[in-house]
DNA sequence: GAGTTTTACTGAAAGTCGTTCGGTAAAGTT
DNA sequence: AACTTTACCGAACGACTTTCAGTAAAACTC
C-alpha cells in the first residue's frame, strides 16, 4: 500500500489514542493501539521511537487535557498551590485505568519546566527560601502520584477473621467509605495537612 | 530431569531473588529469574501461578526485610507514625530498581491487615475517630508509594534555555541537591509537613 | 511541469517473553 | 515393595516489540 492521501498519523493522535486505550482495557499493547488508530503497527515506528515513548506521550497527552493551567496568580499562595494541586490529580482520575502507566513515565523537559516554573514562582513570591521550593514541589508532587495510583489499589476486605484478628481495623473500616470517595477523601485529608504544614514551615 | 534430592524452589526464595534481580536488572524477566535461581522457567510454575503472583511475593520480601515493625507503642504517636513511615520509605529505598514494579504490587491480605490494624490502633489511641483513621493512612501511604517512585525520577536538567526560559527554577534548582539527597530531602518535607497538618486535625 | 527526493504507510520476519503440557525419576506414603 | 505425589526439564504455542525492504503518493527542485 502506498502513501496516504493525507496523514493518518502523528504524536498527537497516538499520544491520546494510546491514553484512551489503556485506560479502557488496563494495558497498551502495539497492536492493539495500531488496530484503534487503523493502521499496521510498524506504522507507528515512524513517528515514535518505541513503546516507551508512546507512554511519555501519553503523559503528554494528560498535561495537555488538563488545560493550560492557567490559575490566577493574583489569589494567595496556599489556595494557588491547592488549585495546581487539584487539577493535577483530576487529570489523572480522568484515566485511572492508565494510571500505572503514567506513574513511572517520564514527562518531557519542555512540558516539566513550564508547570515547575510556575510553581516555583509561587512559592519564591510567597516567601520560600530557595533551598526550601524544590523539596516542597517534590514533596507535593509525590503526594499526588501516590494518591493516583491509590485510585487503582485494590480494596481492603474485612472478611469474619478480620474481625478477629485486626478489631480496630475493622471498625475503621466500617467507618469508611468503599467506593471513589475513598481515595478522593484521602486526598483531600493529606492535602489539607501538608497545605497546614508548609504554611508552617514559612514563618520560622 | 528428575526430581531433585532437594527442593531447589519455594516461595520465599523465588520472591527474594526476584526483588534482588529486578532491583539490578530495573526489569523482571521469567527467563531470567530461572537462570538466577539456576532452574527452568517452567520450573516457577509449580510455585506460583504467574508472574503477578512473583511480584506480590516481592512486595511480600520487602515487608519481610523491613522487619516486623516492632515499634514501640508507648511513645507519643506522632513518633511512632513517623517511625513507621520511615521504616515503610526505607524498605523500598533499598530496592529502588525494583520500585516501578512493586508500586502497583497488591499486598497479600494478611500482611496488609497486620500493617493497618497496627497503625489503626496507634491513632485511634491518639484520639482520632474512626472517620478519620483510614483517610490519614490512605493519605500517608499514598506520600510513601509516591516519595518512593521519587526515588527513581529522572533528574530536572537545567540547560542554558531553561536559564532564560525558567529563571525562577533555574534559582531553586542551584539550591537543590541532584544526588540522592533530593529525593531524601522532600521526604523529610512532606513527612514533616504531614505530621504537622495530622496533628491540627486533632483539635477541633 | 517533468524529474527527483522525501514521506507515510504495508507486510514479512526475527527475537523475546509468558505460559502450558507431557515426560521423568526421585521422594514420600502405605 | 508397590503406588502416589512431588519437583523438576524440554519442547512448543501464541503474543508481543521492533526492524527492514518494498511501494506509491506527496512535496520539492529547476
Amino acid at each position: 500500500m502506498p502513501r496516504p492521501r493525507t496523514p493518518l498519523l502523528d504524536r498527537r493522535r497516538i499520544g491520546a489514542a494510546a491514553l484512551r486505550l489503556a485506560d479502557e482495557q488496563g494495558v497498551l499493547t502495539i497492536p492493539a493501539l495500531a488496530r484503534a488508530l487503523g493502521v499496521a503497527p510498524s506504522a507507528l515506528y515512524h513517528h515514535v521511537s518505541g513503546r516507551d515513548e508512546i507512554i511519555s506521550l501519553m503523559r503528554e497527552e494528560l498535561a495537555l487535557e488538563a488545560g493550560p493551567d492557567d490559575w490566577d496568580s493574583s489569589q494567595p499562595w496556599e489556595q494557588a498551590l491547592e488549585t495546581w494541586a487539584r487539577t493535577y490529580r483530576t487529570a489523572f482520575a480522568a484515566h485511572p485505568g492508565a494510571v500505572p502507566l503514567l506513574a513511572t513515565a517520564p514527562l518531557a523537559e519542555p512540558f516539566m519546566h513550564a508547570m515547575y516554573e510556575k510553581v516555583a514562582e509561587l512559592l519564591l513570591t510567597a516567601g520560600f527560601t530557595t533551598g526550601q521550593v524544590m523539596p516542597l514541589i517534590n514533596a507535593l508532587e509525590s503526594f499526588i502520584l501516590g494518591s493516583a495510583l491509590d485510585l487503582v489499589a485494590p480494596p481492603v476486605m474485612v472478611s469474619d477473621v478480620t474481625r478477629e484478628t485486626a478489631p480496630h481495623l475493622s471498625a475503621v473500616l466500617d467507618d469508611t467509605p468503599t467506593d471513589h470517595r475513598r481515595a478522593e477523601l484521602a486526598f483531600d485529608t493529606g492535602l489539607r495537612a501538608l497545605l497546614i504544614g508548609f504554611r508552617g514551615f514559612l514563618s520560622r
